[in-house]
DNA sequence: TATCCAAAGATTGTCGACAATGCGCCTTGA
DNA sequence: TCAAGGCGCATTGTCGACAATCTTTGGATA
């Protein structure tokens, strides 16, 4: 699987830039609970450097909405709030909406061969059902990221996958444990890529807008069971 | 250190966050020509603090991409890249198509009443044709926020609001300068009021969506004509 | 004359110390 | 006993100095 963010090697050059990779890691995976406190010493020695370059990192997990900060009283663990993931879902289905719709003019044979591939091996791989979770997610993610890739715009692609993706991937023991749909959610992808082969940007947005927006519905479902 | 005379305006609490509005400010305003290099010595001088605070300040001008910066090189002010533009255009089409679809469920009976309010006192003050341009450019983003707002979405506002919009003000000078044309823009916006008053969502986010586009369309048509 | 190497200069990266602020506890008085 | 105020502690905010790295400039050599 690929992530052009943490894959990105030469992103590992000065400490503030490891402290701000690992501390988000950190806190996307759980490793640190959502909505607890913690003090800037403490996360320094954790990750072997002094507090200015953990500073650093604050600030910019704090823009990206990982952390809170309030003025001289500390830091705090973004919470996982049900409402902000359902909110990130309509973002989500705005953005890679559009995302699809510029994918279906802007991407290359190549780019669209790629993709018709990638479906190729999950099929293949569906019989494989054991395992299956983890696998349709870690697919969904690489789906999802070609396709934003191929909208070729950068300001969308950074928006998504450098932003909304690691607050999403906050809530992904949620996710995982509500949203499996694999078999739905497949032929889903199916069509969409087809609407791109076709270079039909209408229907290419309009299938994923719903894709994204019944993956919200089934969210919101289980959110009320659960309350 | 101790200094009364910055003391007094205790909007903002801490010089870090100070010199971030401040150095924001001079970016999106112009005041710092754009590419251009700039070291971080200077900047601390310049806005009366250390290097400390001023390279928080930086590092969360990097996540919003107004600065781009090179380890052990140096920070330079953001390019204004035309394409750039194009491509906010797009997400702005994408994230205010569904703030205003959002808003014809979600607004609030008051603040239906207060968007009319506001776009009445814009059809009388049209009278006064002179200092179009300005009142247009302000007016403008007025409807817009309260549009965004309207959404009661957290995230598609600090998105649109927080991030995108500052920008999109670096371009100020290229938009004036072209994309005037105020009257057709102000039918636009009384045409998505009226969908928001009637509860049309389908509609409210596809009038938003051609108002957003035909304007990246005006802008890209004046891109052509000077290159 | 062009090219490559090296040293100097300048800039960024990192650290530890000190100052300022907020919070909690304890004392004190009614 | 409870509330209000003050004191001390812990944490954050800021700064200046030092180390690491890059860029540039000068000279030597092919």
């Amino acid at each position: 699987m690929f992530n052009p963010e943490i894959d990105d090697v030469k992103a590992l050059r000065t400490a503030a830039d490891r402290v701000f990779e690992a501390l988000q890691d950190a806190i996307v995976l759980g490793e640190i609970a959502p909505g607890s406190r913690v003090s800037e010493t403490e996360l320094a020695e954790r990750f072997g450097t002094s507090r200015g370059p953990l500073r650093e990192a604050l600030r910019r997990l704090e823009s990206r909405r990982l952390v809170e900060r309030t003025p001289h009283v500390g830091i705090r663990i973004a919470a996982l709030s049900q409402a902000a993931l359902i909110e990130i879902y309509y973002v989500r289905e705005a953005l890679e909406g559009m995302a699809a719709r510029l994918a279906a003019t802007l991407m290359t044979a190549d780019e669209v061969a790629g993709l018709k591939a990638l479906l190729a091996a999950h099929e293949q791989d569906e019989a494989l059902k054991a395992d299956m979770a983890y696998f349709q997610q870690e697919g969904d993610l690489d789906f999802h990221y070609r396709i934003i890739q191929g909208s070729h715009n950068t300001q969308l692609t950074q928006l998504l996958i450098g932003e909304l993706y690691h607050r999403i991937r906050m809530y992904r023991y949620q996710i995982s444990a509500y949203a499996n749909r694999p078999q739905k959610a497949f032929g889903e992808h199916q069509r969409i890529a087809e609407a791109i082969e076709a270079r039909d940007g209408d229907l290419a947005e309009m299938l994923m807008r719903r894709h994204i927006s019944s993956a919200r519905q089934n969210i919101e479902k289980h959110q009320k069971e659960l309350s």
